[in-house]
DNA sequence: TGTACATCAGTGAACGCGCGTTCACTGATGTAC
DNA sequence: TGTACATCAGTGAACGCGCGTTCACTGATGTAC
């Protein structure tokens, strides 16, 4: 995965960091291989050793930010209960939005990961989709959440963090500070538990 | 609003119409000016006669929108009490993203709706928001509603309906039929009022 | 009702631009003996 | 350890493309008298 130092040391590594400003600056959409290029130092077709094609960078960068989500989820603390845990999820993923506001936009726009081979990102969300829905299989176990698929749960807590982040990102929220948004995402959750607990 | 019929008939409304329609052919991101006006069987350049530039024309696309989406809400019907109101409008705003889908995505891309003179998007959605609100103070002066502030309420239940059509739009939902994607919303936005309820 | 004129909504050619990608190359790094 | 060679990661010029926008124009529509 890791090139050792070559010519430009990791250039590879560069150029996805390199993405991720662009993309803060410039917003998703006029984010070019040659921009992306011309921040990393290097000249327009560099990228070509490291990528195919303009379409297999993004996907990289991607899949890159589905398995940082994963792990950040995974990392949330486990004491205090099923339930707890569950909160504790919801607020990571809408800080994980916050601090990776490129990444996070990357993630869901489809025109975008298109050209993804072998590892997709319906994978890769799969992921940290399944870290949620292990811990709702222990909450429901525990006899903490109300009746309903696992699923259905799931899909309710999901489309409630990933709307607040959305419209954090790019809604009408989008001028709050990361510690009022933070606050609120804590709020937002409580509200959520409320209505999936037993 | 609307020209009579000229030359064309009414070329600025068919402009709009052929938006909608590249955007959801080709993705909001390659939308030009120039496929718009093949669409609508005129040179390209003759949309300069009904918008400033590029900008302009998405920017009316949204207000447009906008303007869609709050009549709908307040088409809503009344009957069965403030909470049912509540749970329609959530019902509501879902479908009207899996109806409008390519209008839905051009709503809430923060740097297609730049240039806006004079009515924002930013006072279209709260147009629609001011919907939601008034449909939660109804409610709270029935005593239907757990406490908390009206802002806060309104957000966790436009959270949880924005992130599920945007799941459904452009998510892991994507293949989902109108019909399941149109159950999953009604038992979504069930799970999200017993949180919200009294 | 007719006519002269103004305005309006289109056309087609042209521009400059930056893009993604290809090509032939060069110089640096690694390796076999 | 030295040397010849292969490979690898970069460069710079060039391409074709479609874009947004401007320009001068033309023909259709509306209007004053």
């Amino acid at each position: 995965m890791a090139t050792t130092t070559y010519h430009h040391g990791n250039l590879r590594r560069a150029l996805l960091d390199a993405s991720v400003d662009v993309i803060a600056e410039r917003g998703p959409d006029d984010f070019t291989l040659r921009e992306i290029a011309r921040r990393a130092g290097v000249s327009h077709n560099a990228p070509y050793h490291h990528f195919a094609d303009k379409e297999a960078l993004v996907a990289e960068l991607c899949i890159e930010s589905f398995t940082m989500l994963r792990a950040e989820l995974l990392a949330i603390e486990r004491r205090g209960g099923p339930l707890e845990r569950i909160r504790r999820l919801g607020v990571a993923y809408v800080r994980f939005a916050l601090d990776n506001r490129p990444r996070f936009r990357v993630m869901w726009r489809p025109e975008l990961r298109g050209g993804l081979a072998g590892e997709t990102p319906e994978d890769a969300d799969a992921d940290a989709y399944g870290v949620l829905l292990e811990a709702i299989d222990e909450a429901r176990v525990a006899g903490k959440l109300a009746a309903g698929s696992r699923e259905r749960i799931a899909l309710t807590a999901w489309s409630t963090v990933h709307g607040l982040a959305l419209l954090l990102l790019d809604g009408p929220l989008a001028d709050k500070s990361r510690d009022d948004a933070l606050a609120l995402a804590e709020d937002v959750v409580k509200r959520l538990l409320r209505g999936l607990a037993a």
